[in-house]
DNA sequence: CTCCTATCCTGCGAGC
DNA sequence: TGCTCGCAGGATAGGA
């Protein structure tokens, strides 16, 4: 679900929510592990420190405290909701509720995940160096270039649409982004990465962070899970060109938009755009 | 190294 | 109506 813009935006609410740096008073789990166990008494030895700040790498939010740093990713299905004391006092937990953070103030943070493929975690140099340590650049950094894209693309021959998804390459660009920055710099998902020329390398970058940040922009992109802390949805999904549209006309060219599996994921191309 | 497949898990829609 | 099948935004392990 939850690709750069979806985390972005979750992270956004969270820093809006909690910029009162408000104690958290527990950590409550309702099961024992996600994806992989969670360290429940590591995390508890944070009750007490104030939440500093919220912040994001790849597709990970980074919660920093006083005494230290935990690390949440949403996996496919993962939501992160904002309770208060007004809306739903005492809520029943819902059945896929997995952990609830409450802080002074009468302020609770809730963690759903139906597919359980998040990840919750403690954040210390060790599990630094397992979940953050060989990520790639940021894409809407400075470091990430047509020279950086073309760089790490020689001597990769999968298809460029796999390999623009490669965390290593780089970061946040999942399965909807990667088939719309293609179709919007006019290449092929199939064709392979280190037949992209340097020109192309730069309109690829260029058109991944402009959707990347129109999709921030309109709140990501809600399928059927994606949330924002109060529960809201995305608007991107009606701005998709081709992602989802098989089919369909193209709405540049008329050509029909179609699709295949590409490294074991819907792909999703115009054509006529692109060749 | 790189590439490719299977796998974790639940829910939902399509098709029968 | 109710069942089964295939697929879903991610990421990794393990084998070729």
């Amino acid at each position: 679900m939850p690709e750069l813009p979806e985390v972005e935006v979750v992270k956004n609410n969270l820093q809006e929510n909690f910029k009162d740096q408000p104690k958290i008073l527990s950590f409550e789990f309702f099961r024992s592990d996600l994806r992989d166990p969670m360290p429940q008494a590591q995390l508890k030895k944070l009750e007490g420190a104030r939440l500093l700040n919220v912040q994001r790498r790849a597709k990970y939010l980074i919660f920093e405290t006083e005494k230290g740093s935990f690390l949440s990713h949403l996996g496919m299905t993962g939501v992160w909701r904002v309770e208060t004391k007004g809306v739903p006092p005492d809520q029943e937990l819902g059945i896929h509720d997995h952990i609830r953070i409450c802080f002074a103030g009468s302020v609770r943070l809730t963690y759903n995940d139906p597919r359980r493929f998040g990840v919750f975690d403690i954040l210390t140099d060790k599990t630094r160096q397992k979940r953050l340590a060989h990520l790639g650049p940021e894409p809407l950094g400075l470091e990430f270039t047509g020279a950086s894209l073309w760089a790490s693309l020689r001597g990769r021959t999968v298809a460029i649409k796999v390999a623009i998804m490669d965390q290593k390459i780089v970061v946040g660009v999942g399965n909807i982004y990667a088939s719309e920055a293609l179709f919007l710099a006019g290449i092929k998902p199939q064709t392979k990465a280190h037949k992209v020329s340097r020109e192309k390398c730069d309109l690829l970058v260029e058109k991944i962070k402009q959707v990347l940040k129109q999709a921030i922009q309109a709140g990501g992109s809600t399928i059927s899970d994606f949330a924002h802390t109060n529960g809201r949805s995305g608007d991107f999904q009606n701005h998709f060109k081709v992602y989802a549209r098989d089919g369909k006309k193209c709405l540049v060219c008329d050509a029909v938009i179609k699709s295949a599996v590409l490294g074991g994921r819907s792909t999703f191309w115009c054509p006529g755009c692109q060749r």
